[in-house]
DNA sequence: TATGAATGAGGTTTCATTCAT
DNA sequence: CATGAATGAAACCTCATTCAT
């Protein structure tokens, strides 16, 4: 176990895979999670029911992952890699010259929703067994995936200074992309239970209010 | 064979106790519940565990409760019973003469941070256990939770009904009572993950800048 | 425990009862165990199930009966009342003048295949457990019962004397008590199962078929 | 993934075994099984208990037969077995020439009692089993073993069909069949309990008094 | 004496992980 | 390297029996 250089982007916990047959395996099995994800949560899909999606055996799982943990920061991958995939097409938003501040904000929500309701069961797995076991997941991790969250709401903040009324725009931003995340994933992961219950409207409605609602936060000055 | 009256207040999967006995075995349990659940998860916590820790034998579980399952709306139930001796204590928000909407939001989220912050381990479990299996919580009680938060909501809105722009009460009461339970929830239980390090502000910071733009979306006209 | 009257029959492990409550209370024990027992064997029978039935708390059970074992003697002694009701009524085979030995044999096997089907759950009771755990059952209970069915054929074989050819009476009649015994109980007991499967017919004609054969059991001499 | 032969042949609940180290893990399951019955019955062998016997983890039992249950058929499987060995062993009869019925008939039943003496523990398995959970023996295979039994009685009926009185062929073959499994069940099983104590005999002497009796049945017609 | 709550040993079953083939 | 059989700790749950009220 001396060997450290990667192969392929490797998360916590995995190990290196050089060749072709690794990779290829490796593949399967990340394909296989992310289907049994569709169906039920994470600790409750089993090592074998994943190798047997995959067509591999189970030796061959772990001879890829040191332990069932190490698979939870594949599907945060597997989100990323959908993420990327996304913003490079359909979720390239386009903000028109004459959008104003609200309307680009009613289009960037309602795009975003699209993906998160499509993508629900990843991010579902790490939301909750991130908070089971956070050490699974790396802060860097996070950071990572929080930095272009409020990068990007810093860039919309920026392009449309002349109507924002708030001062401190580290502070605004941080918690614009917040709260923003709060919401779409409490409603956006578990639709029907508890809080997502409050508020009964879906799909654009439901995106349009939010966007109404940072429109008019970013509107109003601090005290 | 007359017993009807119930001696405490059931849940789901519970059996009746009318002894005293019983009585004493339940809060027992009870109190293990709750200290077991400020340690580990739910789903960490072994059944032998909590008889240990009330000092009572497995079989006494058993005997009040029908399974391990049916622990998880007691779980909800200590929550509320908190949340009724909080509202009729400390939690009793006073409104002075001179409040405006503004600090009016801004003392009811303290307060209301306060408590989560106290009883977060609880809502834990039920937040993240109701979603593996949501039929362990009766709809109607996450009702009654629901319909409170937005009551509560509806009251404020109509007691600064001069200071509310939006005309819709019914959908922007709803909708203020969503978004304040999503983001306290991602706050408040989860601290340490994703979602909350973006907005990197605690307590009373977190709790102001909620306030502020609850009090922003109230003050905005639909389009 | 010095004290040895009993104040009803008494069997092995069971409690002596002398006052009226407590013989209410056996009865009403008892009577639940029968009915019980018309609904599932004896060991998927609970004492909490018994006791419920009964009207009877469990310690009630265990005042009356050392343990649960104890009661399978008390099934054994249900069992026998029964048969002395019958004897006394319906049982009593009416032999006219112009009877053979075959429509005898006829006769008496139709009553008796209707006793044992009533009372099936009972015996069915007996038979498995007494298989399981052969010393809760003294010999002497048996002894009782055994000898009652040989004195029956020894008596039915002199009365006909002149018809029985087989010259070892006691043998004869040990065996065709045995036989009768044995096929009744499989088929009287177990209607469903294996052996039973292989003689498709039922009531009367399985009784008859019976008595044509130990007819004939009787009129072939010995070798 | 072309596995589809199968290794070994396979009851209810039990799973496929297509590799060496599977199928010699059944067969020391399976001989413990044999071994733990000689012991004591079904119920109060515990799969630990077979497990042990066996050599190998409790688990491994469970990745063989779906649960304790799944034995059952195996027991079943075992007796079969046996019965194969000795059909074509010691238990093939040899009837000579000047054999009569009478003789045919001592000499089968002195065969078939020694077999079933001999391998007891297993058929009472079943027996008992197979009453309180019906479902576990699947029909077909008591059918298999019930045809045996009544084609092997036709087949002597019609090889001596001249000393053979009775007519309806079919009922009688079925008759005498399910006669001398129920005689043969009772004391082969369960010598120490009531029925069979009501034929003080044993061995040889029992057997033959069962061949008497059907040799008399035989012989006597219909009325 | 009756009650039924409490006990806890003992059984079944699951599944992440190891390791012989 | 891949395979999948074997492992066994650990969890859940039952129920005969005891014993405080």
């Amino acid at each position: 176990m001396f060997l450290n250089k990667k192969a392929t982007r490797m998360s916590q916990g995995e190990k290196p895979a050089y060749q072709k047959r690794s990779r290829i395996a490796r593949e399967k099995i990340v394909t296989a999670l992310d289907s049994a994800l569709r169906e039920r949560p994470f600790d409750q899909v089993t090592v074998a029911d994943i190798a047997q999606r995959a067509g591999v055996a189970v030796g061959t799982v772990y001879r890829r992952f040191e332990n069932k943990d190490a698979l939870i920061p594949v599907v945060m991958e597997i989100y990323e890699h959908r993420l990327e995939e996304w913003a490079a097409g359909e979720g390239a938003v386009q903000i028109d010259e004459d959008d104003d501040l609200r309307s680009a904000l009613q289009k960037m929500m309602r795009q975003a929703w699209r993906l998160l309701t499509r993508e629900a069961h990843l991010l579902r797995a790490v939301h909750l067994y991130a908070r089971l076991k956070p050490e699974l997941i790396p802060e860097s991790d996070w950071d990572k995936y929080n930095k272009a969250a409020v990068q990007g709401m810093k860039a919309l903040i920026s392009h449309y200074a002349d109507q924002v009324v708030r001062k401190n725009s580290k502070r605004t931003s941080a918690f614009a992309a917040y709260v923003l995340n709060s919401i779409f994933i409490e409603k956006g992961l578990y639709p029907n239970e508890s809080p997502a219950l409050l508020f009964p409207y879906k799909g654009d409605t439901f995106a349009d209010e939010c966007a109404d609602m940072l429109f008019a936060y970013l509107q109003v000055p601090e005290t």
